[in-house]
DNA sequence: GTATGATTCAAACGATCGTTTGATCCGGGT
DNA sequence: ACCCGGATCAAACGATCGTTTGAATCATAC
């Protein structure tokens, strides 16, 4: 990871790292060619120089870190079922490696990491048309694979309902990490953590599953009523 | 809502309804000025007369259609209450008042309703500051109230837990209402369903009292640790 | 040392941005 | 009939945007 990220000798990695942090901080749109430059410490030229244009500098930036956050969780995910032999794996397993990883990148404030994902996650709403297909391509091989895992998982639940599901969990992450300041805005009263992305993913870790693995609504088509309602039930004294 | 919503004869009215639509479509920033009017059928000049500058005419798109939200959120809760005469409300009618609102007017698109909230979700994760400050004011009161309706109905998890999830829950639904088209990109199978919009609603809801009601993190500091475990023991079984 | 390709530079280009100006149009009150 | 304030208009202002140009600089191989 961090042999391809941030270097300060070579311009390339400077430029990289400035826009990193100043798309993260004021959006892509508000973030000039010229106010990048400077703050890389190079020619405005010499950013156009080397990505061709605003339009390649943002998918690079994205690229260098995604695809290494991809990778990683694919891995950790086929460490996961190699150690299954087979058999399906638990639903919290594979929340820990697709969500986990991000979370630990999104920790991780000395490498740049926790700026990124912050960029990241603001990036999902992101109008743009062409950043959207290149976020849908860079994710269309991860997703279809632990789509699949969790369809193995929860074969109870209609497939649709987990598409449904892990859109709403990605949401939930994406605000999450993107939002630090946010949340300071509904809580008034500070948390007392010390570091706020360290204490963040064991939380949103419980919320994502036990969201995952709530009762169906009411009138869905689920391939197994009865342990779903015995579910609810119990649910209720809570 | 709607004597004051939407006018086809006024000009300012025409203009609203153009921002909210385009600054959906294209984001805040990239929606200009003179895009805005030629959409709305005026001059550029009358739209820096009605609004006082782009500045004014952002915070009127967003203040005609959130302090309706808020106050029929407020309304709501109010309602339930009162029906309760005095006992603690059950955290499902707490977010049936708060996001069943919002998911109702999300799916009003003929009124643009949809077209709002679809703007409203894409706005939360925005870096303006004038923007962040605008929201924090136009929420501070409503968010207060829910957060003290959600310590009542669950007092045996901690107040920062719920904050935390109250933060959890408006990252999903925000990200769900605003990327309607985000989820094409993960489905890749045709979700069946005519109304997307329609169908959004009791799914959301499932999800996020699930979320809201899992099992506390590991470490955290329950005021009741034995009714938790109980509850994450029969969850397994699902 | 010198030629060569990669890199950085100051400067300018055309386009578009938000905002302002001053004239013009229009309806109701005296 | 006259006037006046609100509303709309075409036109321009200065600033900033992304991109391009052509010369200067640097490292490297011959």
């Amino acid at each position: 990871m961090a042999d391809e990220i941030a270097s300060v000798v070579d311009t390339r990695g400077r430029i990289l790292d400035a826009a990193e942090r100043l798309f993260a901080q004021h959006g892509l749109e508000a973030t000039s060619m010229r106010m990048l430059s400077a703050a890389a410490g190079c020619n405005l030229a010499s950013t156009n120089y080397h990505f061709g244009g605003k339009e390649g500098l943002i998918r690079e930036v994205f690229r260098r870190r995604l695809t290494w956050l991809n990778r990683e969780r694919l891995r950790v995910l086929d460490e996961m079922e190699a150690a299954a032999t087979g058999r399906p794996l638990k639903p919290h397993l594979i929340l820990e490696a697709f969500f986990g990883v991000a979370l630990r990148m999104a920790a991780d404030s000395e490498g740049g990491g926790a700026t990124f994902m912050r960029l990241l996650g603001r990036t999902y709403a992101e109008p743009s048309q062409f950043i959207r297909n290149f976020l849908a391509e860079e994710y269309a091989a991860v997703l279809e694979r632990f789509k699949r895992a969790l369809f193995r998982a929860l074969p109870a639940v209609p497939e649709a309902e987990i598409v449904w599901r892990l859109h709403f969990m990605l949401g939930a992450m994406s605000y999450a990490i993107a939002g630090t300041d946010a949340l300071k805005l509904i809580a008034h009263c500070e948390l007392d953590e010390a570091n706020p992305a360290a204490a963040l993913a064991p939380r949103l870790m419980s919320f994502l599953l036990g969201g995952l693995r709530a009762p169906l609504p009411a009138g869905c088509t689920a391939q197994r009523a009865k342990p779903d309602a015995k579910v609810r039930r119990s649910r209720r004294a809570a």
